[in-house]
DNA sequence: TAATTTAAGTGACCACAGTATTTGACTTTG
DNA sequence: CAAAGTCAAATACTGTGGTCACTTAAATTA
């Protein structure tokens, strides 16, 4: 943590109100229908200072996103110890989707999830970053079931582990392109226990 | 079929070049460095020229990725008739994905998957049209998979038809936001074994 | 064949994300 | 404390996808 002055103090302050105020107007108006000049100037700023916080106008969004790894782990402590793996990832996912289209939301995601695919992220996207909790988590069940020998052994922990996070990127996706009556939660559901099956002996 | 007048006829024309044009500079150049004015100079037209024939710039790419459809047909003939239904999508799907990676190429899939996804498609996108082709391919396999008893029927042919093309997508999704070591071949037939597995008795 | 309708094509224009350059207040250094 | 350096912020600018009002030539109708 450097030293805190007066400016960096303020210069803190003011991407904190970009921050929120970015969200707020996303979320009232739709991601599409708010333009950077439209956040700069309710918080009485330059676009310009707009992008000495933030690269991308969609950073706000993944700013957001990565909120996500505080609901891992104050997830994982409540988890009961008595069940299978299966059925922890399970309830894992369930509630993330919950998660997600509850308090995130599809507008939020639909963004996070088109900004991964740009060609301009130089670096690998948050959501394709490896070191990411969502990544340990699963890791840790998977690693369980096959020492239960709930799961076969077939594919490495590592690669196991991918599988079940496609899963859930492949079901998001399909939340994203099908229209209205899609429903998240029962899909993820459907797809990840589908999977699981696939992996028990 | 309408009457072929002389303008209709040029007017085909104009977007028959248009056509050829933009994928022959997306290729050359990679779809994010051509512009559109740049295509419609090329075929000594004007950018509003290319706006009557085309809605967007992805047009170009989603025009062309509905070849694909052609692709499941010819296919689909020279398929063996005494191998199982999950050997029979696993061969289809191992086809398509190198028809996606050597002769589609992966510049052109992320832009019809990023595509898909934006809230100004007011219609479904062809990808997540339940009459694309690709739908009734799998459907029938899936049918006979349930006649032949080789899969359970927990789920509806619908349904266990929408999670082995969710397989694709999301292995597809991940082809994209992953790194170049992404082997899209090996990683669809890893998934998509792992889903039908599931969905055997 | 003359009048009317249709639609392909034009080109100036706009909106808006992102950039390059400059400014000046604050911080550091000697 | 003064000079030098730094960096948050401002401003003007660029590039590009897409739009709109209009033109013009071909097609249709009378």
């Amino acid at each position: 943590m450097p030293r805190m002055t007066t400016r960096k103090l303020k210069a803190l302050e003011t991407k904190k109100t970009l921050l929120e105020t970015g969200l707020e107007l996303f979320h009232k108006k739709g991601f599409d229908n708010v333009t950077v000049d439209e956040i700069a100037k309710k918080c009485n700023v330059s676009k310009g200072a707009f992008y000495v916080h933030f690269n991308t106008k969609y950073d706000i969004f993944n700013e957001k996103f990565k909120d996500i790894d505080n609901f891992y782990s104050t997830f994982q402590q409540g988890i009961p110890k008595n069940i299978s793996a299966s059925e922890k990832i399970l309830m894992f996912y369930k509630a993330q989707m919950i998660y997600l289209r509850d308090e995130l939301g599809k507008d939020l995601i639909r963004n996070v999830y088109m900004n991964a695919m740009s060609l301009t992220i130089n670096k690998n996207h948050y959501l394709a970053d490896p070191d990411r909790n969502l990544y340990k988590v699963i890791n840790s069940f998977v690693q369980e079931g096959i020492e239960n020998n709930e799961f076969k052994e077939e594919l490495t922990t590592e690669e196991a582990s991918v599988l079940i996070t496609r899963c859930m990127r492949g079901t998001i996706y399909d939340w994203i392109i099908f229209g209205e009556e899609f429903d998240v939660v029962q899909e993820m559901t459907k797809f990840t226990s589908t999977i699981l099956n696939g992996l028990k002996k």
